[in-house]
DNA sequence: TGCAATTATGAAATAAAATTTCATTTTTCC
DNA sequence: GGAAAAATGAAATTTTATTTCATAATTGCA
């Protein structure tokens, strides 16, 4: 685990002593990798000992062991940041920046997700005698995506991307139904309105969306997807790999759900393709 | 830097016994950081102000600040890797793992693009008179997305994951058309007989896919993303979103290319979207 | 090739840093 | 309020790293 979390994590614990070195550090990790035992202790007012002391509560061998822990923390923190694209970038910058940006958010994407609701959702889908996939724009694509995987598990499953079929859909659906509402912002209207109606009509409405949000509080499942700030270029971008992210979830938990057997059908599936393609000389 | 990296670019530059140093730690430098430069010299044969050199050399202050880069360097080794599902995988386990393989192979694809050929693209799709992305099966939502994208800039754009209306459209490409192919194995059939038409037509056939493919064979310009290794489950995971990701970065390329005030007209087309929105009260 | 100059190396001395010991202070709990 | 426990730091000790300096190896040049 990180130091740093450990150490904010353990911060109770400590003895207040400990707790002026805990402060130091958390203030300014990098500084303290540079520092000796003695500049640390004098830095935080207590004395050589108690920093030793501080080292071991928090299962290190000792000052020197610690300060590696900490380098290694620093090093591993965030490898990959949301930096945006700028005016004069060059080809190769303005590519690292956005794939960097796109594995920063599916980083914040994962932490933000809740495995006991991911659980709840591959139960329900599991147990599902239709499934109904609604997105618009961008969203759309996921929606798509999803019934592409979902399919293959010979499921009923549908997708669209039309207001109005996506309304006579929800309208049609019953208990026993599940619909799947995929928006980043959560604030469409006509989106608000079909998982509104597919609850009215007893269907189980999951939300792939932003907690808190109007159609949020139509779902009765809101797998929450965080995502950084959308860069400066007004397109959704990480968004919607997150929420591709999180279709393959589903898609595995279901198949892990469903047993063995079923993976062998899987197979078949992929191998009903080989006719299609150029065979492969390896 | 990496330190690894960099004592391995400056072997050549060391003295013989130096050298040595080099060779232990190259050997097994996670077993370095938890030594004294006194087990390090004897682990090495040779004195411990040679040692101390050595780190010198290195541009660190000492044995000390060396194992700090080291453990750095190795903490930042490869921080997400591909892997498995597994049967008994909770939800919370194969969620990280799927999220973390998606990054992995972000990472990949990132290395293996060539940013010159980027560049080309944008040049080719910023004097385009007609851009078509054509996509089966999952790179179809590949396809989807780009439409999505750059329709907004104002360029006849179409997308098609119909076998038929992709060969018709092919026909009828001419020069100064962009036709972008998009799969990941290279091998399907239909599609590289796509590609092979726009060609015979004069259009300039873009393929994101894999170098070396079939499809590979019958694109001015191959963009080629690699991904790791799929999962077992039989279905595209990473390579779609790699995709994606170069999606994203040809429509970043092509806005930067048109300038600033290009991107004010962007805007407007997200701001359009507003009235279909509910309010956010922040 | 021979020999001075340069560079590399390690033994020993020194310095620096970290840890241990132990006495003192502070806190906790009855 | 006071004994027991816990926390703390001064000083001593130990460990670790660095410097100094003498010697050995290598290089460059006549």
């Amino acid at each position: 685990m990180n130091i740093l979390e450990k150490i904010t994590n353990e911060l109770d614990i400590l003895s207040k002593s400990e707790r002026k070195v805990a402060e130091v550090i958390l203030a300014s990790p990098s500084t303290v990798i540079h520092s000796s035992i003695a500049a640390l202790a004098k830095q935080a007012n207590i004395s050589e000992p108690t920093v030793n002391r501080f080292c071991r509560r928090l299962d290190t061998k000792g000052y020197p062991d610690f300060k590696l822990h900490l380098a290694q923390s620093l090093a591993n923190g965030t490898p990959y940041v949301n930096r945006h694209v700028d005016e004069n970038d060059t080809a190769e910058e303005y590519t690292s920046k956005i794939f960097e940006s796109t594995m920063a958010s599916l980083e914040l994407a994962r932490k933000s997700l809740d495995p006991s609701l991911i659980n709840r959702s591959v139960d329900v889908l599991t147990q599902a005698n239709k499934i109904s996939f609604f997105g618009l724009g961008a969203s759309a694509i996921v929606a798509h995506d999803a019934q592409n995987k979902f399919f293959r598990f010979n499921v009923p499953v549908v997708y669209f991307d039309d207001i109005l079929m996506q309304r006579m859909s929800a309208i049609n659906s019953r208990q026993g139904d599940v619909v799947i509402v995929i928006s980043h912002t959560g604030r469409t209207k006509s989106l608000v309105e079909v998982a509104s109606l597919a609850k009215e009509n007893d269907a189980t409405v999951i939300g792939i969306t932003t907690n808190g949000t109007p159609l949020a509080k139509e779902c009765s499942i809101v797998l929450s997807v965080e995502v950084a700030e959308d860069t400066d270029l007004y397109m959704p971008m990480s968004s919607r790999i997150a929420q591709l992210a999180l279709i393959d979830v589903l898609a595995t938990g279901f198949t892990l759900r469903r047993g063995s057997k079923f993976r062998d059908n899987l197979k078949k599936v992929k191998d009903s393709l080989r006719s299609s393609r150029f065979e492969r000389k390896d």
